[in-house]
DNA sequence: AGCACGCCGACT
DNA sequence: GTCGGCGTGCTC
């Protein structure tokens, strides 16, 4: 006989480092047949044989000697739920990432579809009393708790309940003695809506008979021949319908026509809201080019990946909807990467209006039970089109033909929770291993795409025009400290001034962008200098004028706003910086009669309000609206004919390599929302670093001027597109005890790569400094940054690996928490 | 993550 | 002797 056996190799759904490796399951007879790799299984793991769930993710063949392995218990899927590209997909997150397998499978399978085991004990001899002896407190007390509810208790239930830690083998003895039962439940987390669907039990013959002899009851025979005509129908659906109850129904069961029986039913997330027709535009000569390239590669399955540069306002939309006609047509499927939701409406209401139903929503305000079912629409092949932000591009199609990556630039690509993706790296992957079109999007193409469109690893195209002739936006930049110089100590240049002004007399529209929310944006006393901050996160607190209070912005504490020093006591203390709630008072202050709207993150707090606010603006029903980044994206307003950006500072010096390309997208971006139809758009930018170049490239809508410039400080200092970055975060416990352990690792990994031979550690490891952000909620923060300059990149891995994951419990003491992160974005 | 084992001090 | 606390180490 043959000697080998098979072993399913799993994944156990638990989230621990020391469990993140493959497990070998020996598969029974009668499973041989029935198992399939990325389905779910239920395995005995561990001392207690605790039953877990488990994905299998490999099957081998080992030599039969060795091993005494336990069995798999039960697959828990009829059908795999990970693809074989998925599982490739997972071990390539594991590594790229350096996160679990489980966190890797979590992304692509929501949380609702994972079963989590219960136990629960059933009490089996009433006269338990009699036998066991008095002096086991413990069995004592389990037996009693369990008669007090009836006989049948979860083991959680007992365990929170009993004053004793561990009741396992009290548990067991009294499980082995017969005392009780113990019952494993999986109890599927998120409940499927049932719905009542009525059909017909008869043919249509027999119908037709029986209809004639029924003329006496007119609802039973409306409601028979609705049922010819639809098939089926929901039990409230049809009687509202023909207006009866459901006495009707019940009547026709009981004579046996029809039966009632239940239907999943999937919550639709756009319930209600219409959606407007979008129709087809006539592609320009410029689109068409593009489209058409594009569209061979989709046909003939061609995995290509392109970056679309196109002007703010050139039309990169209608490209992507005509791309997405030609997939959905081949009979491809489709995901559309939206940087937000609720951010980008306009983009949602498009591909909506223009395809209908049949395309699913995925974004962050969806409930588990949403999600779950979106998810389910997917992967049964009801939908072939995805809109979404970044978790979207996980959406489990098995057809897939095109990717779109609106706003490519976005941050919000990039994951900030484990496993920290990006979005477009897992878009790319997709694109290869299933053969479809990767199409990048972006007025102002992030350096490191944009770097490898130079290099030929993504194909360029550009839109240099903007339709119906409309032009971009002139730029004027004000010099702030030649305002101060001259005496207008006002937030508002006067050339910005009297531009509002001239606009309310057109009866033309105005945005005003702010990027702080609030008031004032710190608090501080002109006597002793005290700058009020937030007790826990070492922030500046931010006045807020509707509750009259100082919030943090990071922790969310609010304290009632002082009136004199918390430190010294005097009067003299003062607001300052302006947030977009003071530029509104200073608006309507400055120009009364004007109607002004706010759109930050305070005021959109309501659902739907964000929406509203858009929608009131659009319709003309407001002549100004301040905003912070939020008004950045994707709006298309016609009337719209001067955009002042009142302050772009904060972002030009944020402590972050990223803050001149910050700058100079956001300023685009928001420069972008005027002159979008035939009207001439003007755009003020204030600032107090006039000269500086993301400032005066943006300005002049030199994209290619501002790319060489920043790419040369980037190859100078050695950051992404030319070195991979691997943040360390740190954070918990005292803040020497944190110093001192930050050192002690950073030493470590010195004295690592020292032995490894190489010499000079500086442009390899940053740090350890204070994180930005020195402390959030009491928590104090540290980071070390390497740099693979000099150095390769899976050394560093292999080093961090070593720290962190392989002997974690030795190098990472409790209470100190450790965040690996690859090519971060954000790096406070 | 869970869970058991093993060692230790505190108590009947 | 027994109980419970806590540190350590393992899970196919």
């Amino acid at each position: 006989m043959d000697s080998k056996k098979l072993v399913a190799q799993v994944i156990v759904d638990n989230n621990s480092h020391q469990t993140d490796k493959l497990f070998d399951y020996l598969i029974p007879p009668h499973l041989i047949n029935i198992l399939k790799i990325g389905m779910r299984v239920l395995v005995p793991f561990g001392k207690g044989n605790k039953r877990l769930e488990a994905y299998l993710l490999n099957i081998a063949v080992i030599k039969e000697e060795s091993l005494k392995l336990k069995e798999i218990i039960t697959p828990l899927d009829y059908h795999s739920i990970l693809s074989e590209n998925q599982i490739k997909m997972v071990f390539w997150m594991r590594k790229k990432y350096m996160c679990k397998f489980i966190e890797a499978i979590h992304c692509i399978i929501p949380t609702g579809i994972v079963n989590k085991e219960k136990r629960i004990l059933h009490l089996t001899k009433e006269n338990w009393r009699n036998f066991i002896p008095h002096q086991q407190h413990k069995q004592m007390q389990i037996m009693m708790l369990l008669e007090e509810h009836g006989g049948s208790l979860s083991q959680d239930l007992i365990n929170k309940t009993l004053p004793f830690k561990d009741c396992y083998q009290a548990i067991k003895s009294l499980e082995e003695e017969g005392y009780l039962d113990i019952e494993y439940q999986l109890s599927s987390r998120v409940n499927i809506k049932r719905e009542q669907y009525v059909k017909l039990k008869k043919t249509i013959e027999e119908i037709d008979i029986v209809l004639n002899e029924l003329n006496r009851a007119p609802k039973q025979v409306a409601m028979l021949e609705y049922l010819l005509k639809h098939r089926e129908a929901k039990t409230t659906d049809i009687t509202k319908t023909i207006n009866t109850t459901n006495a009707t129904i019940r009547a026709l069961e009981a004579k046996g026509l029809i039966t009632i029986f239940e239907k999943e039913s999937k919550r639709n997330p756009f319930s209600t809201d219409e959606v407007e027709l979008y129709p087809k535009l006539k592609a320009t000569e410029e689109q068409e080019n593009i489209i058409k390239e594009i569209v061979g590669d989709i046909i003939d399955n061609r995995s290509n990946n392109y970056l679309i540069h196109g002007i703010t306002g050139s039309g990169k939309t209608e490209i992507y909807l005509q791309l997405m006609e030609v997939a959905k047509a081949e009979g491809k499927e489709g995901i559309i990467l939206v940087p937000e939701i609720s951010l980008t409406p306009q983009t949602v209401e498009r591909f909506r209006g223009r395809f209908g139903e049949g395309i699913a929503v995925f974004h962050s305000n969806l409930s588990e039970g949403e999600r779950y079912d979106e998810w389910r629409r997917i992967s049964e092949g009801k939908v072939d089109m995805v809109i979404g932000a970044r978790s979207a591009i996980f959406a489990p199609f098995n057809n897939l033909g095109l990717i779109i990556v609106d706003e490519e630039h976005e941050q919000t690509y990039k994951s900030e929770q484990n496993p920290k993706y990006h979005a477009i790296d897992i878009a790319f992957l997709r694109g290869m291993t299933e053969k479809a079109v990767v199409v990048l999007g972006s007025a102002t193409p992030s350096i490191e795409n944009y770097y490898k469109a130079q290099k030929g690893e993504i194909k360029l195209r550009t839109l240099e025009k903007r339709p119906q002739m409309a032009k971009l936006p002139e730029v004027e930049v004000i010099d702030m400290k030649e305002e101060l110089d001259t005496g207008n100590t006002s937030i508002l240049s006067n050339r910005l001034k009297s531009l509002i002004m001239e606009n309310l007399e057109k009866k033309k529209q105005t945005i005003l962008f702010l990027n702080r929310r609030g008031y004032s944006t710190f608090v501080s006393c002109r006597s002793c200098g005290h700058v009020v901050k937030c007790n826990h996160c070492d922030i500046s607190m931010t006045f807020h004028m509707g509750t009259k209070s100082l919030n943090c912005h990071y922790c969310g504490l609010k304290i009632s706003a002082p009136t004199s020093c918390p430190s010294c006591n005097s009067n003299r203390i003062k607001y300052f910086g302006a947030g977009t709630q003071k530029l509104e008072r200073v608006i309507e202050g400055q120009f009364p009669g004007a109607r002004v709207a706010r759109l930050d993150l305070d005021v959109t707090g309501k659902k739907g309000a964000h929406e509203r606010i858009l929608a009131d603006f659009k319709k003309g029903n407001k002549d100004i609206l301040i905003g912070t980044q939020m008004i950045s994206k994707g709006l298309d307003f016609p009337n719209v004919t001067l955009v002042g950006i009142i302050s772009i500072d904060s972002t030009l010096n944020l402590p972050d390599f990223r803050a001149s390309e910050r700058s100079f997208q956001l300023i685009t971006q928001v420069a972008g929302r005027a002159g979008r139809s035939l009207q001439a758009g003007r755009v003020v930018l204030q600032t107090y670093d006039p000269n500086h170049f993301s400032i005066v490239t943006a300005s002049k809508h030199d994209f290619k001027g501002f790319y060489n410039e920043e790419l040369e400080i980037r190859k100078e200092f050695a950051y992404p597109p030319f070195n991979n970055l691997i943040a360390l975060n740190f954070s918990g416990g005292r803040d020497d005890e944190l110093f001192q352990y930050v050192n002690k690792i950073a030493d470590g990994i010195r004295y690592i790569l020292q032995s490894k031979g190489y010499q000079s550690m500086n442009d390899m490891l940053l740090g350890p400094n204070a994180a930005i952000i020195p402390k959030i909620n009491n928590k104090y923060r540290y980071q070390i940054l390497l740099k693979d300059h000099g150095v390769e990149l899976g050394t560093l891995k292999r080093l961090i690996r070593y720290f962190f994951i392989q002997h974690r419990q030795k190098y990472l003491p409790k209470g100190i928490l450790a965040g690996i992160d690859i090519n971060p974005y954000n790096l406070m």
